[in-house]
DNA sequence: GACTTACTGAGAACCGTTGTCAAAACGATT
DNA sequence: AATCGTTTTGACAACGGTTCTCAGTAAGTC
């Protein structure tokens, strides 16, 4: 039987907390420096019993893996930040019916797609360019 | 300057004869399978290079980086098979200008995308059939 | 409160990848 | 063809993120 530990409840917790995407390592560190005494392997269970159970998604990026908050249920993509890590959820309707066409049309069945888009967000950009021209 | 190999021009047909996605880890294998001595790290010393120069694409999946031969120069998404590595090149100018347009709507800048279709491909949809229902 | 058993913490182990450095070899030059 | 400066290679150590192991802890049940 599945149990609810306080440890589970902190990671969902700092999860949601970030807003964005983040690493399981940065989610402990958070999580240490706020008085958790969590340990790391715990955050990695915690964060991959979220992502089962779909109330997070994770993308790689760099040779880790990051996860996010997100809203359970929903088939969507993400907009996010190289920056800062903030993340906006979009649906795209248009872009599903287009994968799932592009997939039947050469032949490939159990379809499923990586849409994701990374760019640099308005708050970091204005940081970016106040930096660079003073 | 830059010098040429017979190690790198080793790397570059093989993963030619790929078709797909391979680890660096698998390419080296197959060589050392067709007799070449080639060290790991150079594997990986070409790939980065093959990449660089815009000669082959990656993508990561389940923690390791695959990499694949391409069309140099040109802008294109994957439709990868899940079982055996077989990779079709896709084009999607509306999927482009989509990405386009939702970043810039929510003030993004420097936009890059991943949209990747994996699938199972006619073939291997064949086999496991048949496997299952014989 | 006692019991069963899932979960946790600490560290070792794992695995893909990158760094190090002496030896090899490419390519320009003579 | 022999020499030379520099790049590249190969073998292995090191690295970093993630998973495994296992004894100890604690959640939920009776």
């Amino acid at each position: 039987m599945k149990r609810n530990t306080w440890q589970k409840e902190a990671v969902r917790s700092a999860l949601g907390d970030a807003g964005g995407f983040v690493s399981a390592q940065a989610l402990h560190a958070a999580l240490r420096e706020s008085g958790s005494t969590i340990a790391l392997a715990t955050v990695y269970r915690a964060l991959t019993g979220l992502t089962d159970e779909g109330e997070a998604d994770s993308l790689q990026q760099e040779g880790e893996v990051l996860y996010r908050a997100c809203t359970p249920g929903s088939h969507h993509h993400h907009l996010i930040c190289r920056r800062c890590g903030t993340t906006v959820e979009i649906e795209a309707q248009p872009v599903e019916e287009w994968a799932r066409r592009t997939a039947s049309e050469h032949g490939f069945t159990r379809a499923e797609h990586v849409v994701d888009i990374f760019g640099v967000c308005a708050r970091c950009s204005d940081l970016a360019d106040r930096a660079s021209r003073p």
